[in-house]
DNA sequence: GTAAGAATCTAGCACTGCTAGCGACAGGAG
DNA sequence: CTCCTGTCGCTAGCAGTGCTAGATTCTTAC
């Protein structure tokens, strides 16, 4: 029983322990460092105990993005309770910021191919809580507009300004000057509406 | 003289017919299957002759991806001509359509890293062009805002839009909404007021 | 026809994700 | 304490990747 119990207590630190070589692997090299080979050095085990735990390296990666998705949610709720600005603003300044500092993260998130149920079905519900946080941000600036569609918006905006910039495709400084377009567009213009 | 033209005008049949053979594959199969194995199969040469032309794999891709943006800015300037909606709609649709029809394309173009001099320095005409026909099509709801960083934020909001959708991230209905929330968000209201 | 040169291919390297099968070790039984 | 048994992790290997050195074939010019 107790020797039971502390064997599966073992996996699982082992279990998280690979996750997060492998984000810290992606976070300092990228991507396209984390290979079976490497992870399996920096943990201390041969290649198969990755197996052993995951399905393959897909499961890893996405094993990495939920956690990530977890992580995101708590910085927005934080955001959220020591907010001086617009809702709106505080959380479109943390997501940008998320994505700014970690940027491989934030690719096993939303970039590559991971496929996590997202829409339906169920989605992890860390991933649940990250969105329900955007839509506590859109909601002082919804009007009449359905909520759940202009969050759709709201996050599919910063996700353009996030990987278009990571991507180095827009121009380095006016950072500042597409955020305020982009709140003021979403505020109906009620807000933000001169500088 | 003539003979060496002659040469050279094969090559650059080659030269194309490899771009054009990584592109089909890529459209059919996704960038996974585009090797440079079964790329030379397909274009009945030796590995080695891919390299005589590109550098590496990379630059093949790099080089499907600037061609995609030449028909990127061919089909916007075809709706723009044909227009029956407003200018910003007809653009968003066209543009939407685009990485719809042609996701590894667009995967090419805007998601992967294909480290092309994008912002300054300079950028491929064909992106360029691109470019300026959403400026084009953003100029007539612009008012006093910048005209240039508007622009990317309205490229912004698509690609967020094109990228999510595509990775099923969003409520695959829907679409139809939010591309009228975009629209009427960026139109200072002017215009999408009501349905 | 033959030599010079360019163009192309074969074969191989170091790497990838993944797995079959062996060996060592721990736990329980006598 | 010894032996057996089953789990656990490892070594070694497969088929595939991007890329390249060197041999080979083919074309051209004399």
């Amino acid at each position: 029983m107790t020797i039971q119990n502390r064997r599966e207590r073992e996996r699982a630190e082992r279990h998280q322990l690979i996750i997060d070589a492998a984000r810290e692997l992606a976070e300092e090299e990228g991507w396209d460092a984390v290979t079976t080979r490497r992870l399996a050095d920096k943990v201390e085990y041969s290649q198969p105990v990755l197996y052993s735990h995951f399905k393959g390296k897909d499961a890893i990666v996405r094993a990495v993005a939920v956690q990530g998705c977890g992580e995101l949610a708590r910085k927005l709720r934080k955001a959220r309770a020591t907010q001086h600005k617009s809702r709106l603003r505080t959380a479109a300044e943390a997501y940008l910021e998320f994505a700014r500092e970690r940027p491989a993260l934030y690719d096993a998130m939303f970039v590559r191919e991971v496929d996590i149920p997202w829409g339906t079905g169920e989605a992890p519900q860390e991933l649940r809580d990250a969105f329900g946080e955007l839509v506590a941000a859109v909601e002082p600036v919804a009007g009449e507009r359905d909520l759940e569609t202009l969050t759709e918006v709201f996050w599919s905006s910063l996700h353009g300004i996030a990987t278009l910039t990571h991507g180095k495709r827009l121009r380095p400084d006016h950072h500042e000057a597409r955020l305020g377009l982009v709140l003021g567009a979403l505020s109906l213009a009620k807000q933000e509406d001169r500088p």
